[in-house]
DNA sequence: CATCCACAGGAACTTGGGGGCA
DNA sequence: TGCCCCCAAGTTCCTGTGGATG
């Protein structure tokens, strides 16, 4: 095992972030075990999964229109018919892929109550971000189902075969004709050969048209009604333009025996004008806003959780509203609010407390922002590593409101001590803006007049706790002997 | 008021690494 | 093996520009 030793190291690292083991090892005196401790404190949840974000809950308060709304647009594909293409806008948090997921699962029970072909395929785009890969993914998820449709047909006719030997009168009984027992045991041959060409698409390698016509293939194969929901699909047009959509909204007039329909869902209220006029059209043929929640609302939403996820009186009076209070100042973000109260009982069954205090939630709202600084930081490429590097040393050394040139100058003698690539200035001016976008840095374009158009750099992060996630990195741990290097060009 | 700095940021291209296929 | 594809990261070349300054 070559990497042993790196293995090792994130372990440590992590340990600090997960569990405060030491904490835990001075308290254990006597004779009592590691988890006695922990364990003999009174239990604050009872059940914590409610309160993560992959959580679907059942019922969505201050949802029921939109619900209500993609419902009656939705229940076309249980008549057999297509349903409308939707898109769905709102900001973060504010329910849309849950209500979304909700609605499908619901379509999808009643569809098998009614026996009707109805299938949702849900795609985070932001995982899948290119066109191959999200026609693969549907692809294989199809192909796969396919496989299975096949089978069943296959038992079926070879109960029928076994059944018809005993019994030849049993082949007209079936529903479909076959005059002999020949005939069936040819159409199961073919019906193997058929799925035997049901290959999986590749995760790369295929021209992207072979990919279409695949999985054009695969859901034309039998009679249906295929919802595909494409999460965070501004990412997907974003990156590879809107050629996937295009393929997908025209699909419906070429194929014969099923039926395709879109549900989009937009953080970007705007990502429709970068569109092709066409796949606006026929994308957007219903619209369903989301709103922000509002504090109340966000209060509702947490009372309706913390019900389910807290033992009885562990929350003490402030602590809803003031959850709700942080996560509305955050744009209506529901996602934060839950975040916010798991987190603070965390902190409180760490604490062994009673229960979850208002002091708990404010400490609850400084871990999160740090945790994901941290976590955001520390798996940055090496190159970004470098230039926020670059950023924090100019930061270190009384220099606010640094521009381009000035992190580059520094970023360059950094690399050169560390011997890593040096990149262009073009590349870096990227990577600032990537660091910008993750909120790790703030950087505003300002004119200087005569003294040029750059980018005023200034950190928007811990200084101490950013500089101590980079000089762990193992690729970065000469830094601090370079440091000095670097620190002598502030002096001319 | 024109000039001109010090970059921003778009477009097209290259490189290298993932893979398939005959 | 050679030729095809896709993709991320990076490079080259380029045009655009807000406003202090001469």
């Amino acid at each position: 095992m070559p990497d042993e030793p790196q293995t090792d190291g994130r372990r440590t690292a992590d340990r600090d972030f997960e569990v405060d083991l030491d904490d835990v090892l001075e308290d254990d005196e006597g004779d009592e075990g590691l988890f006695d401790d922990l364990l003999s404190g009174e239990p604050i949840f009872e059940n914590k999964e409610v309160l993560r974000p992959s959580y679907t809950p059942h019922e969505l308060p201050h949802r029921k229109d939109q619900i209500n709304n993609m419902a009656t647009i939705l229940v076309a594909a249980l008549r057999g018919e297509t349903p409308s293409n939707i898109l769905i806008y709102g900001k973060t948090g504010t329910g849309k892929t849950a209500s979304a997921k909700f609605v499908s699962q619901e379509l999808e029970k009643t569809s098998q109550k009614y026996d009707v072909p109805c299938e949702v395929e849900y795609i985070n785009c932001e995982v899948t971000d290119t066109q191959y890969r999200v026609l693969a993914q549907l692809a294989n998820t199809f192909i796969e189902q396919n496989r299975g449709f096949v089978d069943d047909r296959v038992e079926e006719l070879q109960d029928l075969r076994n059944e018809a030997e005993s019994d030849p009168g049993a082949l007209a009984a079936g529903d479909a004709d076959f005059d002999s027992v020949d005939a069936v045991d040819d159409r199961i041959e073919a019906l193997l050969q058929e799925k035997s060409e049901m290959e999986d698409v590749p995760m790369t390698g295929w021209p992207t048209d072979r990919v279409y016509t695949r999985f054009f293939e695969a859901v034309d194969y039998v009679e249906r009604v295929a919802v595909i929901m494409l999460d965070e699909i501004d990412k997907l047009v974003e990156k590879s333009g809107d050629d996937t959509l295009y393929n997908l909204s025209r699909m419906n007039s070429e194929l014969e025996n099923s039926r395709v329909s879109i549900i989009g869902i937009s953080n970007d209220l705007k990502f429709t004008d970068f569109l092709d006029p066409r796949v606006k059209s026929s994308l957007g043929e219903e619209e369903i806003v989301f709103p922000p929640y509002d504090a109340n609302q966000l209060r509702d939403i947490l009372q309706h959780r913390s019900d389910v996820a807290f033992k009885a009186d562990a929350l003490s009076e402030d602590v809803i509203p003031l959850c709700a209070a942080f996560a509305a100042q955050e744009h209506g973000d529901a996602r934060r609010a839950l975040d916010l109260l798991r987190t603070a009982g965390e902190l409180a069954e760490r604490d062994q407390a009673e229960g979850v205090t208002e002091e708990h939630v404010r400490r609850a709202q400084d871990k999160i922002e740090l945790d994901r600084v941290v976590e955001v930081v520390r798996t940055l490429p090496t190159q970004s590593k470098l230039v926020l590097y670059a950023i924090l040393l100019l930061e270190d050394n009384g220099v606010h409101n640094v521009n381009t040139g000035e992190v580059y100058n520094i970023y360059k003698t950094l690399c050169d001590e560390l011997d890593a690539d040096v990149l262009t200035q073009r590349r870096v001016t990227d990577l600032i803006s990537e660091l910008d976008m993750l909120g790790i840095v703030n950087a505003v374009v300002v004119s200087k007049g005569r003294y040029g158009r750059t980018k005023e750099i200034s950190l928007s992060v811990p200084v101490d706790e950013t500089e101590a996630v980079l000089e762990a990195d193992s690729r970065l741990s000469d830094i601090e002997n370079v440091t000095p290097f670097v620190q002598a060009r502030f002096d001319n």
